[in-house]
DNA sequence: CGATTTATTGAAATAAATCAAACATTGTGG
DNA sequence: CCACAATGTTTGATTTATTTCAATAAATCG
């Protein structure tokens, strides 16, 4: 029941920004969006830190982690381009948010509480919900199970339902589905044996069976 | 990895109501307050209602839990006097409530969006935390520890940290906690054995030494 | 009281972790 | 460009925790 203990520290980097009206993002906001660039590695946020701002990716992964008493690592969630992260249920941060790659991020302050509240409440309820997805993977799922719904996940939000590019290693995927990395590249490896996938490289996946997949993950 | 089909289905019952003003939640309230009444097993809610009312629990114990595909149960939480449940991510219900025991409960309708909001999300943010808690449990903890932090749990919200009462059967311990109830069964006589705790009949437990029983629940 | 459910205990099977090593990939400095 | 370290991934052998299967014991109910 050990896990995996965090072999480097974050870097604390400083992370230069833009604010390009030419980038798509920025354009479609009515409001001039701040684009600040990771490199990977960097940590974004901290346990401890005031839970002020909302942010989202651009281009790139990031990872969002709690570390335990005992030095393990339990990866809450991945958070690819397109997504919103950063929420947190009290006014301090409990998690740590780190890129994975080189990152590009919009911040978004949370200042008026009346300003935002409607949209705290529906990203409150999506939180809740990915939570209690989550949840059920890890509660009832074999490590069979767990490997094959996080591929077919992943498929799913990168939008390409036959090629998943994974930008984050092993030891992050055996850390967020609650087993270690040899469990994890074994299932890699017995997912390819049963044809449902195909490994292009240990970090590109090409999914053969999708609706297998699906049914294995529940 | 299997798990408990569930044996029974739930009673549809007809709870009765009063609306008693010396009744000790509806004095303290401004509005008066409608209790019901359901027997042990009876269903309060099921996955698919719409998800229009919260309730406090009066007295005795309600459990919430989804049914997978397969048949297996996952409780996600347990519910024990003086605390408000029913809270749900969407408009419908995702998850079941039944009465453990013969129960009370308040029903608050949620009418009016304007009229509760920051209340939803104060509960939207506890019951995310409630989930984050329970993730961290099921993610990383043994058999073991799984158990003896529920019981430090249960001890806790109980008020009294010296002696629980478990309204719930093993089956439902285990349905929570991700274990067969065979597991649960020789946990409970492995913490007996080393003296953490003192089964003075199945259901109710004596708690020897709880610094020790929250340590090794993390 | 007998009957049925619920809880405990035992033995065998199994999934995943651990320990250990090989292999692959990337980057670095000579 | 090669040798070589450093890191990440895969594979193998063994151990361990938990499940499964099976039986007994205790509690509850009519």
């Amino acid at each position: 029941m050990l896990a995996s203990t965090v072999a480097q520290s974050p870097l604390r980097s400083h992370p230069f920004t833009i604010d390009d009206p030419a980038f798509p993002s920025a354009a479609a906001s009515p409001r001039p969006q701040i684009v600040s660039f990771f490199q990977a590695g960097a940590e974004i946020y901290a346990a401890g830190d005031p839970a002020s701002s909302l942010y989202r990716v651009e281009f790139g992964a990031v990872r969002v982690y709690r570390l335990l008493a005992d030095g393990r690592r339990q990866i809450i969630a991945f958070h690819l381009a397109g997504e919103t992260f950063g929420f947190e249920a009290g006014v301090e941060r409990e998690f740590f948010a780190e890129a994975i790659n080189a990152i590009g991020i919009c911040r978004r302050h949370l200042s008026t509480v009346d300003d935002v509240a409607p949209d705290i409440l529906s990203l409150a309820l999506q939180s809740l919900r990915m939570t209690q997805r989550y949840l059920l993977v890890l509660a009832r799922h074999s490590a069979f199970e767990r490997v094959a719904s996080f591929l077919a996940e992943m498929a799913e939000r990168q939008g390409d339902l036959e090629h998943v590019h994974l930008p984050m290693s092993r030891m992050d995927i055996a850390d967020h589905l609650g087993l270690t990395i040899e469990t994890v590249s074994r299932t890699f490896t017995r997912l390819k044996e049963q044809r449902l996938i195909e490994l292009v490289d240990s970090r590109d996946i090409r999914i053969l069976r999708r609706r297998a997949l699906l049914e294995i993950g529940e």
